[in-house]
DNA sequence: GTACTTGTTGAACG
DNA sequence: TCGTTCAACAAGTA
């Protein structure tokens, strides 16, 4: 699932593919994944360019060059952008050869033909290239953004928790100010932090030795500071490897691991624990979330 | 057929 | 007001 490492590895692949280009169609096959209607987006992107990428949480934002909207977009749970260089077609279609630039949710195949059974949105730009949008659950949305959309959007997103503002004392002062909450539902909220999901939040825990099932008041200072190194420590280093959900790509391109690999408690229910291998990884329902932990480990 | 999964929003509740 | 719980969205997997 896109957390916020999937969605800045897509960033900046796609800043390094699509930006300037001039669109030349675009082709919705399931309007209702646009929020704005897909005629309006349809209007404002053609003739038009990206101009920058950015990310808030787990929210994608284009600037286009002509015209002050933007075009926002969410992957949610099985969103993913694939960019497809026109010289692929008539290339070669093996895996790797071309440079295809992609991420999201893994499933279907990322080297899988376009468009697919679950393409839904479809730009070309005038050189060929196309960027496809594909989503399973159809959860994801695009959004041809006004300025004010742009800012109420932006508004609800906390910190960003790799950038400079998120501090310790930053953290800290977030904590104290929810001390009355439960730590996972703390830790999921995009309006306190932004970007961590259900996987990250889950692994930070376990890398903190705290139960995410604490509430947040009763948590020691040391806990708090292990909470902050183990966030910043797992979303850097699964940024770094392109996240959990690129295994295909990955080994496509020759890299060693992805964050996948490094997961200590996220899917090993039932398996013993990486820290103490004495006990079994517990998998509980809590607050509607599968929410793993090792309660020996964990307190 | 049933349960389960996931991100986010919004309604309902104490 | 605040925090939590639940339903909703969809569809594949076990």
């Amino acid at each position: 699932m896109p957390e916020l490492p999937e969605v800045e590895t897509v960033r900046r692949g796609l800043e390094r593919t699509v930006l300037g280009q001039m669109i030349a169609q675009v082709d919705v096959s399931l309007p209702k994944i646009v929020k704005s209607g897909a005629e309006a987006l349809q209007l404002s992107l053609v003739g038009n360019a990206f101009t920058s990428i950015e990310r808030r949480g787990k929210l994608l934002l284009f600037s286009l060059k002509e015209g002050d909207e933007s075009v926002l977009v969410h992957l949610k749970m099985t969103g993913q952008l694939i960019f497809e260089p026109a010289v692929r077609k008539n290339v070669d279609k093996s895996i790797g050869s071309g440079e295809r630039v992609f991420g999201g949710h893994p499933h279907p195949a990322f080297d899988s033909a376009l468009p697919g059974s679950y393409t839904h949105l479809i730009v070309t730009f005038e050189s060929g290239d196309q960027l496809f949008y594909n989503d399973l659950r159809q959860f994801g949305y695009w959004q041809l953004a006004t300025v004010q959309d742009r800012a109420r959007a932006l508004s609800k997103f906390g910190v960003e928790p790799l950038s400079s503002h998120f501090t310790e004392e930053h953290f800290e002062q977030l904590l104290a100010t929810s001390s009355r909450s439960v730590l996972k539902s703390f830790l999921l909220n995009q309006q306190k932090i932004a970007g961590l999901g259900n996987i990250y939040v889950d692994e930070a825990c376990f890398h903190a030795r705290v139960r995410p099932t604490r509430l947040v008041g009763s948590l020691e200072p040391r806990e708090k500071r292990a909470l902050f190194q183990a966030i910043r420590h797992v979303l850097s280093r699964s940024v770094e490897l392109r996240g959990t959900t690129f295994r295909d790509y990955l080994n496509v391109g020759g890299n060693t691991g992805n964050y996948a690999d490094e997961l200590k408690v996220y899917g090993r229910a039932k398996k013993f624990c990486l820290r103490c291998e004495a006990t079994n990884v517990s998998k509980i329902k809590f607050q509607g979330r599968g929410t793993h932990f090792c309660a020996k480990c964990q307190l």
